[in-house]
DNA sequence: TATGCGATATTCT
DNA sequence: GAATATCGCATAG
């Protein structure tokens, strides 16, 4: 039987210095917002006030009228929470195994978003480690639908104001960025050439290392 | 570390 | 019925 080393994270110290981003913070355009959130602290907190965080190093953009993006055929009941005032959660199922996050990243009426591709751990590791079935340190958030378990993402997140006082939120950075990083999207069909990746250059947490 | 491939649910055609 | 903003496992190097 193997033991668990207990993380030295459970408390999460580091969430007390969390600070939550105000809207107004956010920029008010897609390719902007994408390139903004690197570095920023994607937060998600328990009922039982456990907080788990982790900072985003890699996420892609799609802006409006993007073929590859979700709102390219109109609004429809799945799709609504892209076409809300930017800063709102769009989550949705993929694959049949993987959940997806993206910020709603326009004007109301707009559809849009920015998808959180990766994280890389912070707080209550331990519980990220868990719910990511005992993945090692690395591979916890690696990937939108992994960084989505580590968060416990699911549709219930659909449509939260990220800028609220909800489960899931968004906070500053808590440490300077390294360098920002830029390529084509991944596993896209459509408008496959578009830079609209960004990520943090050298980062081991990013999904998909620069080529 | 890199590549290949099957599984799986939801949505739109 | 087809496609999909992926993952995890297998295999090879």
């Amino acid at each position: 039987m193997k033991t668990r080393k207990r993380s030295r994270a459970a408390n999460a110290p580091a969430a007390a210095k969390l600070r939550r981003l105000r809207r107004a913070e956010l920029p008010a355009d897609t390719v902007r917002l994408a390139r903004y959130l690197i570095g920023k602290t994607l937060v998600h907190s328990t009922r039982s006030g456990v907080v788990a965080s982790g900072r985003i190093v890699e996420t892609e953009a799609y802006p409006p009228g993007d073929p590859s993006g979700h709102a390219f055929r109109g609004k429809t009941v799945s799709n609504g929470s892209l076409f809300l005032e930017r800063g709102f959660a769009y989550v949705y199922f993929a694959y049949g195994s993987s959940f997806m996050m993206n910020v709603s990243s326009e004007r109301p009426g707009i559809g849009a978003g920015v998808l959180i591709r990766a994280l890389e751990p912070l707080d209550s590791i331990g519980l990220m480690r868990r719910r990511r079935g005992g993945a090692p340190l690395r591979d916890l958030a690696r990937g939108p639908g992994r960084a989505a378990a580590a968060m416990a993402i699911d549709r219930r997140c659909d449509g939260l104001d990220l800028c609220g006082t909800h489960s899931i939120w968004l906070a500053a950075a808590t440490r300077r960025r390294g360098g920002l990083a830029v390529s084509p999207r991944i596993g896209i069909t459509r408008a496959v050439e578009h830079p609209l990746r960004f990520y943090e250059r050298g980062s081991r947490f990013v999904s998909r290392t620069s080529r």
